[in-house]
DNA sequence: TTGAAAGCGCTAACAG
DNA sequence: CTGTTAGCGCTTTCAA
C-alpha cells in the first residue's frame, strides 16, 4: 500500500489516532505501540514503516492514553517559594534544562512561602498529573495527617535549598533526598571574614526565620563569633527577608542605632544590593564606613559598587542534582546520595576589603 | 451506612479511586462524578455525603483519567527565551500565580530562542499534554508544514513579548491574539528624551535582531532621530543580547571609539546594568560624562547608581493577560480583544540627568 | 514477531 | 435525581 499524505483520506482528519495510523498500515496499534516505545521488540521493517508513516502523516502520541495507562506522565512539580527571585530563577532554570534533557517537564509552583500554597501543588501529584516533586521548604507539599497515613505512600519527591537539617527529612522511616549547601558553614565563612578584617560589630539581616536556610545562616553568624570569642550583640540581629526591599529599610534603620556596626551581612544579595542602596543614599562609603556581604552570588552581585563579597551557591549543579535524583527516584533507579551538600564559596570582593 | 476511616478496610489502600469511593458509599460511579463536579446536577443529600466521604478517605481524582475523558488537562505551555532573566521571570511569575488562581499549572520551556526547542515545547500541546501554549518568540511553535496544513487545527495561543508587529500573526486566517507593549513607541520616547538632554550622538545596544522586540525598538531609535531631524550614524548601533555580558563588552568596544557617543541607550536593563559596570571601571561619570538608558525597569533599575533611566513594562498585567487570554480560548469563551498593546511607562532617573 | 483483547480511571449520553 | 454503559487512546498481557 502506498502511503500519500495528501491523499483524500486524510484531508478532514484533523487529528491522527494510533488507531488510524494501524489502519492505515493494515497493522495493530499494538505493532504501531511496540514500534514506537520499543523498536527492539520489533522486525527491523515493521520499526522502519511505522516511523515513517508516523513522521508523514504528523502522528503524534497522545500522552494522556498513555499515561492513564502507564500511570507515568513525565510531568515533575517543582515548588519555589518566589519564581520572580533571581537565585531561584537560576536553580529554576537549570532544573528545567536537566528535566528537558531526560525528556520531563516541570510545573513550576510559586507558593509565596505558603503553606497551604505548597500543598495545593503537591495535590499534583496525588491527582496524578506529574510524578514526583521537589520542593523548596522545610516541610514536603502533603498534610500530615497523610504522610503518618497507614494507606499513604510517599511518592518520589526531592527536598532542596530549604533543607531541615543535615538529617534531612524522614517519612515512615525512608529518607527524603536532598540537595543543599552547607548554609551554617557559609554563613560562619562570611561572617569570620568579616571578623577578620577587624569587625567586631557586625548587623546581620536575615531571611525570615521561619526558614531553615536563614535559622542555619544565622547559627554560622554566631559560630563564627564564639569561634573568635566575640559576643553576639542581639540588637545586631535583623529579622527581614530574601527581598531588595529589607535589606533597604532594615539598614536604614541599622544607621540610625547609636552604637553603629562597623558591617553588614545580607543574607541574600538581592538583600545586600538594597543595603548598598541605602548606604549611598546616606553617604556611607563602603566599604571604608561599612562593609557589607551578601549570599549567593547572583549574576548582579560583580556589578554592584563596590563589587559585593558574598557566597556562590552552584545554582546549576543544586538544579541539575534535585532533577536527576528525582528523576532517579521516579524510574527505580538506584540513588548514589541521598544527602547531597554541594560546596559552596566564599567571593570576596571589594565590598568588604578596603584597599590601602 | 456507616463510613469508619479507620476500619481494617482501608488500611492496605493506598489508593483509592472513584469505583472504591462509590462501593464505599453504595452509588454509581456517576454520582459520585456529578457529585464533586457538576454538583448542582444532584440532590443535596447526595453532595454532602460524597464530599464527606471523599474528604474522610482522602479521595483524589486521578485527572489522567479524567483528562483522557474530556480532553483536557488544565495544563498551559508557557515557552520563554530565558527562565533566569530578570523580566522574564517577572512575567513568569505573573503568569503562573493567574493561571493558578483559575485552576491551571504551567509547564515552563526554557527554549534559549532556538526553533528547535520551542517546537519540542509546542509538541506537548500536541501530545495532549497541555491546552494551549504561550510562546514568547516571532513564530509559533509549530512547523511552518504543519501551519499551513488542512488537517491541523489550531491550538489555542497567545503570543507575547516578541509580538512580529502590530498586525500579529495569522493561521488559516484567524488571529493569534498576542500581548505586548509597543516597543518602537516606547524606544522612541527614550531616545527623544536622550536627544532633549543634548545628546546628538546615542549610541545603542540592541538585542540580537533576529528578535521582534530588538527590530521594533532599534525603529523607535531610528524614527526619534528623524522626529529631532538628527541623522543616524549607523556606527553606533551594536548589535548585542539582552544579558549583562553584552552590556559590559560592548561597552568596552563603545569607550574605544575615537568619535565617542555621550550617551548609551541599552534595550535591556541587565546590558545597562553591565554597561554601567565598564564605564565606572574605566572612570566615566554617569551622567556627566555619558549618559545611559535601559529598558524594562526591573527592580533592580532604581538601585543602581545612578538609578537608571529606563522604561517600565506592565509585567504583572503582561503575564496576567496572557493567561487570562489563553485559558478564554481554552474554554472557548469569547475574548474581549485579541490585540493587547499595554501601556509603558519612561521612568526618568539620574542616569541621563545631569544634577546642577 | 505480530495480533486480539482487556482495561487504566474517569465522565457523558442515555434511560429510567 | 440516579444508574448503566460505553469509550476516551494507549500499552500490555496472552495467544498464535
Amino acid at each position: 500500500m502506498v502511503v500519500n499524505v495528501y491523499s483524500p483520506l486524510f484531508t478532514h482528519m484533523s487529528e491522527i489516532g494510533i488507531k488510524d495510523l494501524a489502519k492505515h498500515l493494515g497493522i495493530s496499534t499494538a505493532s504501531v505501540s511496540r514500534a514506537l516505545n520499543r523498536p527492539q521488540r520489533v522486525s527491523e521493517g515493521m520499526r522502519e514503516r511505522v516511523q515513517k508513516a508516523a513522521d508523514q502523516l504528523g502522528y503524534r502520541t497522545n500522552m494522556l492514553g498513555s499515561s492513564l495507562r502507564t500511570s507515568r506522565t513525565r510531568n515533575i512539580v517543582a515548588i519555589i517559594p518566589d519564581l520572580s527571585d533571581t537565585f531561584n530563577s537560576g536553580v529554576i532554570r537549570s532544573m528545567e534544562a536537566t528535566a528537558a534533557k531526560a525528556g520531563y517537564s516541570i510545573l513550576f509552583g510559586d507558593s509565596q512561602g505558603i503553606r497551604a500554597r505548597e500543598m495545593q501543588y503537591g495535590r499534583l501529584v496525588q491527582q496524578k498529573q506529574a510524578d514526583g516533586v521537589i520542593f523548596f521548604s522545610a516541610q514536603p507539599p502533603f498534610e500530615e495527617s497523610l504522610l503518618t497515613s497507614e494507606n499513604f505512600s510517599p511518592p518520589p519527591m526531592v527536598s532542596s535549598c530549604e533543607v531541615i537539617s543535615k538529617e534531612g527529612l524522614t517519612i515512615k522511616n525512608t529518607q527524603i533526598p536532598y540537595v543543599t549547601i552547607d548554609n551554617e558553614l557559609a554563613s560562619e565563612e562570611v561572617v569570620t571574614h568579616l571578623i577578620e578584617q577587624g569587625h567586631t560589630r557586625v548587623a546581620i539581616i536575615t531571611g525570615t526565620l521561619n526558614s531553615p536556610s536563614a535559622t542555619q545562616r544565622l547559627e554560622g553568624y554566631r559560630e563564627a563569633h564564639k569561634k573568635k570569642g566575640l559576643p553576639v550583640d542581639e540588637s545586631l540581629i535583623f529579622e527581614g527577608e530574601y527581598t531588595l526591599d529589607a535589606g533597604e529599610n532594615l539598614t536604614r534603620h541599622i544607621l540610625q542605632l547609636r552604637d553603629r556596626p562597623t558591617a553588614i551581612f545580607c543574607m541574600c544579595d538581592e538583600t545586600a544590593l538594597g543595603c548598598l542602596y541605602t548606604l549611598r543614599q546616606q553617604g556611607f562609603a563602603v566599604p571604608d564606613d561599612i562593609a557589607v556581604a551578601g549570599f549567593d552570588d547572583i549574576r548582579f552581585a560583580m556589578y554592584t559598587d563596590p563589587p559585593l563579597t558574598t557566597v556562590a551557591q552552584p545554582v546549576t549543579e543544586l538544579g541539575k542534582r534535585c532533577i536527576e535524583i528525582l528523576i532517579s527516584l521516579i524510574e527505580k533507579r538506584p540513588i548514589e546520595e541521598s544527602k547531597v551538600i554541594l560546596p559552596h564559596r566564599l567571593v570576596i570582593r571589594e565590598s568588604t576589603v578596603v584597599q590601602k
